[in-house]
Parts: structure tokens; C-alpha cells; sequence
DNA sequence: GTATTCACTGGACAACATGCGCAGCAACTG
DNA sequence: CAGTTGCTGCGCATGTTGTCCAGTGAATAC
């Protein structure tokens, strides 16, 4: 576990310029092609590297209001919860959270008024006591990996 | 705006399987080279797709506790917050949320002992006025798309 | 001290995918 | 009706990939 310093370039690099191919990437980084190969190869059966997948936003998918929900879980009901929100496509992410029977959920929604529509949905189910949304005004730092990559590369490992 | 039906197979048929190439996804898709090209082109430009960056698992970095935080904002501090925790490695998110002077950050530490040292980073700046953190223990439903894409894709558009 | 293992290099090869342009065709629009 | 748009199916030159290999240096084991 963790990576050295070449990893961490490469995982920049990547994230800066996703199209560039394996080879481009052993002519940045200056070493053989083989070896990126390799690291790649290492990272993503370490699971450090989750996949390639296409970043979607949704926002271009017509969905462009975000927001964080608080639930308040009744004992007992955790699963039956988890297993009905899953299948709510506007949630997008759920964690459980400390404190007793807590939850924090990401939801999108085609408008406000549509926001209303998606916690109905949501929180319309047994378990669930009470919910707090705050809906989303800015992103001042969208979702970001490349700070942790070279902090996680340079100092430790 | 909006996706229709072969984007959102595209969409996906990408998600689930990164490595494939165009032609692979013309194949599987039935269409022509071509057409998956330009509409990967035109997804990309219409901002749907925002990059095929790797995705990268803080936990396998070496940070594996995760933990959101409210903030509270002195009157006027927001742009110097949003300055002070975008030089913090460990702050992978931030929002702005309704309430007044309210924020959202997903942090990550190395360990529940380390979450102190992030959140002492965090706040120890002026315009903070409160923080209350949730620890993620579980993760039931991991930041995903495909379930919003297919809505997208089949009624609306 | 010597043997073994490991990671990296630099090179090679065939197979494959890509970027690009083209003509034809169907559907829609003014 | 002519113009536009999007999809098809084709070809080509080029670049990249996957996969070998032998050689080298460093660290580790015996």
C-alpha cells in the first residue's frame, strides 16, 4: 500500500490528460514503456486506480440542482433504507455517518420545484424519521484527487 | 441539452467497460465507427462528459476514513475560506449550501486520529465560525451515474 | 561471497485501433 | 424542391497496443 513518486506523476498526468496513451506517458515521465505499463498494471490491481470510466455531470444531463441530505434512520431500518434508496436514481451517493442511525445523501433534481419531487421520494419510506436537505449554491472545489496524489507520493511511502 | 437513447447506451456501455475502444462500442452498440465517434465528440464538447480521468480510491492512497463537515461562515469570509481549504490536500470537495454562510467538505485522513489534524487545518482559520463533522463509516451507494443516465436517456429528452 | 529475485531498460514484432476523408442515403426543414 | 443533418460503410496511412525478449543494476537471501 501506497505509492512512490513515480506513481504519483503518472496519476497526475493522467488526470491532467486522460486521452494521452501509454506510450506518451513513458515519453513525459522519461522511463520505458514497459514500466508504465507495469504501473499501470500495479494500480489498478492495488484498486488505487478504480477505473477510467467517463466523468459524467449532470448537470449537462438536464439535472443541475444539487443537494446534501440528513437522514435520521429509525433503528432497525438501515437495510431496508439503504436497499430503497439505491433504487432512486437522483441519489447519487449515500453514506452512513456517525451518530445514531444517520445518513448524508447526494441528490440531483431537474429544478428546485423538481428537488421537492426527488425528497419526496426519498424520505416517502418508513424508516426514515427525519431529513435536513441543504441544497447547493456554488462548487468551489468540484471533486478533486491530484492535492492528495502528491501529497500521498511525496511525503510518505 | 439533453441525451438521447444511443447516448445513453454509449454512456453505459463506457462506464462499465472503460477499456473498450470506438470500434469496440460501434460493435457492441451496432452502429457505425463513425457515429460513435461524433457522439463522443459532441458529448464531450456539450460538457456531458466531462473527462476519462482514473478514478482514484483515497482509501488504497493510504486515507481510508472519509468524514463530511458543516461549516460556518463569518459574514464576508467566504472567498477566504474557499481559498484557505482549496490548499488543503485533504479537502477532496466543497460546497456552498443554503443557509447563511453555510459550507460542505468531504474530507479524508489517514486515520480516525488523523481526522483530528485534518479538521484542526480545516477550521483553524478566521472566517470559521462552527464545525460539526460526520465520520463515513459505511457506503452503501458509492458515487454513481448510471442509474441517472438511463432516466435521462429514456423518458425526457 | 555468491545466488536469487526484482524492477527497469531498450528493442522488436504482429495485430489492432485511430483519425481522416469520401460517397450514398434517409429524414427533416424552410 | 433544395438544403441540412445524421448515419452508414468503405478505405487508407499512421500510431499505439500487447507481448515477447535479453541485458543491467540494486537489493535480498543463503
Amino acid at each position: 500500500m501506497g505509492i512512490d513518486q513515480l506513481d504519483g506523476r503518472l496519476l497526475v498526468l493522467l488526470a491532467r490528460e486522460p486521452r494521452i496513451g501509454v506510450l506518451e506517458a513513458s515519453r513525459r515521465l522519461g522511463v520505458a514503456r514497459g514500466t508504465v505499463q507495469a504501473r499501470l498494471d500495479r494500480l489498478q490491481s492495488n484498486g488505487v486506480i478504480r477505473g477510467f470510466g467517463p466523468q459524467v455531470d449532470p448537470a449537462a444531463l438536464g439535472y443541475p440542482v444539487t443537494a446534501f441530505a440528513t437522514l435520521q434512520i429509525r433503528q432497525g431500518q438501515g437495510t431496508d433504507v439503504r436497499a430503497h434508496l439505491a433504487t432512486v436514481p437522483e441519489v447519487l451517493e449515500l453514506h452512513t455517518t456517525t451518530g445514531s442511525g444517520d445518513m448524508l445523501c447526494r441528490l440531483v433534481a431537474r429544478s428546485n420545484a423538481d428537488l421537492q419531487r426527488v425528497i419526496d421520494l426519498v424520505v416517502g419510506f418508513d424508516g426514515i424519521v427525519r431529513a435536513a436537505t441543504a441544497i447547493v449554491m456554488e462548487n468551489p472545489v468540484p471533486l478533486r484527487i491530484i492535492p492528495l496524489v502528491e501529497q500521498a507520493a511525496g511525503d510518505g511511502d
